[in-house]
This record gives structure tokens, sequence and C-alpha cells, in this order.
DNA sequence: AGCACA
């Protein structure tokens, strides 16, 4: 847990739920995971909780939403902008664009055939770094005060010195292994994409050490800044990729070596 | 522990 270097430490208490393992999801099928992950909520959301929420997040959220952003191009990898919105904008994270009736929509290529992107009910992404966190604390434990508003609840928590303090080494890519050699890049991007920030992620293939034909797949995740990576690397540290397969194991997740194309600082160019 | 692409 050292990983981050000295005292690091995130806002909520997010690793402990998140490295106990133990309440996990419901029993799941791989395929359900390939829908998404069974996010926890960044700061230990209780996924039992997220029912709780009281904005009727579920109902407006899923519905008249359809084909919306998020699952555009071509390959339905990328991140963009669309996904902002979870913690920005409007109600909440639950924007997220994996409703029912994903599989068909116009989207582009989003085919997963069998796959339905059922979307999940129980399973509102989440997603946000502190300064962008919404109400999803729907009433656990963590801080008192209503939650729920944008911007609001997070302002005072940064007021409270509750901010979270990035490592020194903190940059905008995340490295990723643990992945299993068939993981596509396609659902490496499906575990992201539900993150603030999220840009791209790229699957790098290498030899195991043990030359017996192993491949291992890293992974690195692009954010748009070192806290939305901040952010998905504490919520999906220790995810398990796919719990009934002995041959994965969870993920680990660290801050690339080298950051990504752009680095933490991608100034000008943008402007 | 293991870190590629531009």
């Amino acid at each position: 847990m050292g990983d981050y270097g000295g005292g690091w430490r995130y806002a909520g208490a997010a690793a402990a739920d998140s490295r106990r393992g133990g309440s996990t999801p419901t029993k799941r099928t791989r395929r359900d995971y390939e829908d998404g992950p069974p996010v926890r909520g960044a700061y230990g959301t209780p996924r039992a909780g997220e029912r709780d929420m009281g904005y009727g997040a579920r109902d407006r959220g899923y519905d008249d939403r359809g084909p919306r952003g998020g699952w555009r191009d071509a390959d339905g990898l990328g991140g963009g902008g669309d996904l902002m919105q979870y913690g920005g904008g409007g109600m909440g994270g639950n924007d997220l664009g994996m409703g029912p009736g994903l599989g068909m929509p116009g989207g582009g290529g989003v085919s997963l055939g069998p796959l339905t992107l059922v979307g999940l009910p129980d399973d509102p992404p989440i997603l946000g770094h502190g300064g962008r966190m919404v109400g999803l604390d729907g009433g656990m434990g963590g801080r008192p005060g209503g939650l729920g508003l944008n911007g609001v609840a997070a302002e005072a928590d940064a007021l409270r010195g509750n901010v979270d303090v990035l490592p020194p080494d903190a940059s905008s890519t995340l490295f990723v292994d643990g992945l299993p050699q068939d993981c596509t890049r396609r659902e490496a991007a499906h575990i992201f994409r539900p993150f603030i920030g999220f840009k791209e992620v790229r699957l790098v293939h290498k030899d195991a050490k043990r030359v017996d034909g192993g491949k291992v797949v890293l992974c690195f995740v692009e954010f748009a800044d070192p806290r939305c990576a901040a952010t998905a690397l504490e919520a999906l540290q220790g995810y398990k990729f796919d719990e009934t397969d002995h041959d994965s194991y969870a993920l680990r997740l660290t801050f690339a070596r080298h950051p990504g194309p752009r680095g933490p600082a991608p100034p000008r160019s943008l402007r």
C-alpha cells in the first residue's frame, strides 16, 4: 500500500473497502464485467448504499438517454469530454452512457453482440475525484452534511483540508498490469471510461519473464490530469478483473513511470 | 515486480 509514496491518502477511506476485497460485488459473470466495472465509489461508497441515492438518477439517467455520448467512437474506446459530465455538470455520477439497450443504438461500434450492455442498475458509475465528486455519498459514512450538491460539498471538503494530496510522482498516465492476457483494448477501456477525465487506453503485450510462452498485458491509461488518474488508481486498485479466473490476479495500478504523450502539462497546444 | 507510445 505504500504504492504512492509517503503518506498520500485519499479524502475518503476508499482504500479500506477496496482492499478488503470482502465486500465485493454480488456474483457476476465475466460478461457482466465487460459491461463495466463494479466500481465502488472512489470514496468507498458501499454498493448497497448506492441504491439509496436520493435523486432519482436511475429513472432519468438511463431511459431517455439512449445512445448518448461516449460511444461514438468507431472503436468505442474513446473517452472524450462527454464523460466529464459525470462529476461536472448536472446530476451526478449517473450519467453513464451505459443505459439499457445500449447494445443496439446506432452508436458506433459497441456491437458487443450477445454481450448486452445492459446497464447495471446497481452499478452507478462513480468516478470523480474530490474536486468534482458529486453526491454519491448518499448516506454512508464519511462526511457529515448532505452531500449530493455539485461542487458545494467538494469545496467544503477542500476548506477542511480534506483535499486529495497527490503523490509527487502523480501523472496523467496510469500504468496498469494484472490484466488477463486475453484482455482487449475495449475491455480495458470499459473499466476506465467511467472515470472523469478518462482519455484513452493503450495496451502493450510483453513477454513474461518466464518464457513459458506467457505474455503479459500491460496497460497505459491516459487521463486529463493527474488528479483524475489518481482517482481511478485508487478506486480500481486491486480490482479483480475476473474473479473466477485463477490466472488473473487483481489489477495493479501505479502512475506511469514516464508519463504519456502529453505528460502532466499539456499547455499551449490546446489553445 | 513488471512501464509503451509518440
